[in-house]
DNA sequence: ATGAAAGCGCTAACAT
DNA sequence: ATGTTAGCGCTTTCAT
């Protein structure tokens, strides 16, 4: 059986498919009565309005799609809860793609594909894609960025402060007497710029401080995973001269880094102190609780969400703006040891 | 300026939007020669189809959506990370639903309602819905139901073997010499399904090593998060008599149960084994990791998406299966101490 | 306030 | 193998 059109309901309500559709959409005045008729039509034919249809005649999707390096993060994971009710509070589904962290699949996404045609507007986090990539995207995209990156004006771009955060983590490690501090997470190549606001910040403490940076204890990862801060972590301890706290660019570094310093037989914070970043849900639970930089991830949600309304609707070229969402140093058991 | 359209390549190359069609999507033959122009012009114009334009077309909308209670609970996001490749190698997008759990919004989607237009086929792992429930959904919609129900027979249904699992899972801890075992997370009412198939296997356990059920040792939980495990951890100490071993319905419980453990200085396995349900990244690298059932979630994902595929192409009914994915014990140090 | 009618860009049945 | 053409169901301009 065929589905009920539009058409059915004007005919069965006795007006024209142009009424109907101005109930359905509350666009121009109906009069009461006219209401009521078309509004009884539709509820006695079930009737439904047929979002493809709408879609191609508006040249709109209704759908805008955030795009992550990887869904199972959790940092990630919780951003998309953040971000899929402010959408849908707007009347915006929410797609979402995983790239994980693959330049090229990032590079289709934001270039001129036949997809665009899903989507009215993109949020994305970008791992593989460079500063260049991003400018050589499609022009017509509304495209919202997430992350640590400097906007090259086109696009907007929301973030928290990396550089003031990672200097208040490295701070707190300093404010409890840690002198021979490690991070974990430096990315020194074009894609690592995240990496590299917070290698900044971690410099920008020890200044503040005046202790000198020993560069050896600066580790780069290719990711921030468990794994990564496992795998760091053993290298450090392997050394003559381990250090005494660790900042972590990721909570799962930390964690990663945590397990590792404790199947040594090492206790933290007592023996090594650590702090990571993200404030993910695992960070509460662990054991020992971790010390964390927390991103107001709803603040960040909403922020990308409004920006991107904006971007949709306008037809005049917007300059990109920084937008800044505010964060919190969480210190816990990892730091603490209380 | 507007978007180049078929009509456009066709007047190009001097062919009929038909043959156009016909090169883009290949279906019928095209003459290499035919094929070689037209090709030429939709590089020349810069043509992508108009995805919209099709859907309405062809009636499809070639996404699919997968509607899970929480996006942030690693589990789910594990089964998406495996659901969103299978589902786009066979040409479908994802789309994405979180409901919290919650009954309206999970019979909202199953429901005859507009947004089913935006997508020809759904996975839901349902939360709050009963088997009524799942019955008075629309009978047009693809359906593949994920987690611990049996299938009306109007629907399909993967999962792993809940009893069997769980089975698995106490008949470990008997056999590392633990015999009181309590049990936390069942659900003793109409939508606890699931819940309440992993205490049948618990009690099948028993039965099969001669071993009583102390009743008192099986704790309820609204959810299965840490903090549900953390509470009943503790309630369990708080007894004069505590178990020395616990069963959790979910990593995320025991991963709470062993924070609260681990809290009042007990010693895991030693003092208390703890197993999870799951298999989350999260468990291979807690403090201790976390001994569990692993289900195959890329087993799940691809048995889901193939069937879904089946319902979508299939016009007449097709009667509802109940497909099992395979599982795994995996016993870690929470149980083994090694 | 409502009606008539022309698209939106593609697909696919029908024709050659 | 390719052309012709009638929709898909809705929105929206132009009338009235």
């Amino acid at each position: 059986m065929r589905e009920t059109t539009l058409r059915d309901v004007a005919e069965l309500a006795g007006v024209s498919p142009r009424t109907v559709s101005n109930v359905v959409n509350g666009y121009a005045k109906v009069t009461d009565s006219t209401r009521a008729k078309v509004e009884a039509a539709i509820a006695e034919l079930g009737y439904r309005p047929n979002v493809l249809a709408r879609n191609l005649a508006t040249g709109r999707s209704g759908q805008i799609v955030v795009v992550v390096p990887y869904l199972d993060t959790p940092y990630f994971a919780e951003l998309l809860q953040a971000i899929i009710p402010a959408a849908r509070k707007v009347g915006y589904n929410v797609l979402i793609d995983q790239t994980d962290g693959d330049r090229q699949h990032e590079g289709e996404l934001i270039g001129r594909g036949s997809r665009r045609f899903l989507f009215d507007g993109m949020i994305i986090s970008p791992l593989g894609l460079s500063q260049n990539d991003l400018s050589q995207r499609d022009p017509d995209l509304p495209l919202v960025v997430l992350g640590e990156r400097v906007s090259d004006g086109t696009f907007d771009h929301v973030g928290i402060d990396d550089v003031a955060a990672s200097t208040e983590a490295v701070s707190h490690l300093i404010a409890i007497g840690r002198r021979r501090i490690a991070a974990i997470g430096d990315q020194p190549y074009p894609t690592g710029e995240a990496a590299q606001l917070r290698t900044r910040g971690f410099r920008a403490a020890h200044e503040a401080a005046g202790l000198p940076v020993d560069e050896s204890l600066i580790i780069g990862t290719a990711r921030f995973n468990r794994i990564d801060g496992a795998t760091a972590m053993a290298a450090l301890l392997d050394r003559a001269d381990p250090p005494d706290a660790v900042f972590c660019y990721s909570d799962l570094v930390a964690s990663g880094a945590i397990h590792t310093a404790l199947g040594r037989g090492l206790r933290v914070p007592e023996d090594i102190a650590v702090i990571g970043y993200d404030d993910i849900e695992d960070g509460r639970y662990s054991q020992p609780t971790i010390s964390t930089i927390s991103p107001d991830k709803k603040a960040i949600a909403q922020l990308a969400v409004d920006r991107l309304l904006l971007r949709i609707a306008g037809h005049a070229p917007i300059p990109g703006v920084e937008l800044r969402a505010p964060h919190e140093l969480i210190p816990r058991q990892s730091t603490l040891g209380y």
